[in-house]
DNA sequence: TCCCAGGGGCCGA
DNA sequence: TCGGCCCATGGG
């Protein structure tokens, strides 16, 4: 078992299955919670209507705290918009009131209405055919993560997408050789999701919990200022933690 | 009051 | 290429 298998189990036997994507349109159904995380069920996003949705979520977290992207979306979902056809209908200012609690809501709203001219412009994305990463990292206000969480958690697709949490993280372990800030450097973004993608078994139901474990890790114990007290990764981590433990 | 949150684009050096 | 700045609401 290598290092990063290890970290994968650790978090996993600590924090358990994360149930991510959140479809929030199916929050309350069977085999959904309240928040609309899944109970185990790997088969969604199963529909064009919800991996819309996950793209358009992936889209509305960008730096924001999921709370306020479920506002959002249940804003949408209320006046039944979430669809390409329906955003599209839209004027900027409309969306950009919609999706307010989301943050950043005149960038976002352009953004949204990028991805639904894409969704609709592209015939096989119906059907469920995962769209090219490169055409994604085309659409203004899609980067690197972004894509790649449209193309893991609305695909299936074996990617990994690397956040501010991970790079944070693998600082703090000592992970990978030069990893050396937590500013968002395309290079850097490669390097890490090549090293994980390299290290970690190439199954998309393995990379989508390891990245919801180390949000969930991140919020609980790593987070911008350090609670060593009880991490599962201490006896790993190189971090010098200020807590006296 | 300040920090942080499941980033991305733009611009000047 | 890179560093700095802008975007903005809401919770702790």
């Amino acid at each position: 078992m290598n290092r990063l298998e290890k970290i994968y189990n650790l978090l996993l036997s600590s924090y358990g299955k994360q149930g991510w994507w959140p479809i929030v349109s199916r929050a309350l159904e069977p085999g959904f919670d309240d928040m609309g995380y899944h109970r185990g069920n790997y088969d969604y996003p199963s529909s064009y209507a919800e991996r819309f949705e996950v793209a358009v979520g992936a889209i509305l977290t960008q730096n924001t705290a999921w709370k306020n992207v479920e506002r959002a979306i249940s804003n949408l979902l209320k006046d039944e918009l979430l669809s390409p056809e329906r955003l599209l209908e839209l004027n900027e200012k409309e969306l950009a009131n919609l999706i307010l609690p989301s943050g950043y809501y005149n960038q976002k709203a352009k953004k949204l209405k990028n991805l639904a001219r894409f969704f609709l412009g592209n015939l096989a994305v119906k059907d469920g055919v995962p769209p090219l990463r490169e055409e994604l990292l085309g659409i203004w206000g899609i980067g690197y993560e972004t894509a790649d969480s449209i193309l893991l958690y609305g695909f299936n697709m074996p990617l990994f997408p690397v956040d501010a949490y991970t790079k944070r993280l693998f600082l703090r372990l000592g992970i990978g050789e030069k990893v050396d800030s937590e500013n968002s450097l395309s290079q850097d973004y490669e390097r890490v999701r090549l090293y994980v993608e390299d290290n970690l078994r190439a199954d998309y139901r393995v990379y989508n919990e390891f990245h919801a474990l180390i949000v969930e890790h991140s919020k609980v114990h790593c987070r911008a200022r350090p609670l060593c007290e009880g991490c599962p990764l201490l006896d790993m981590c190189g971090y010098r933690h200020q807590d006296g433990s």
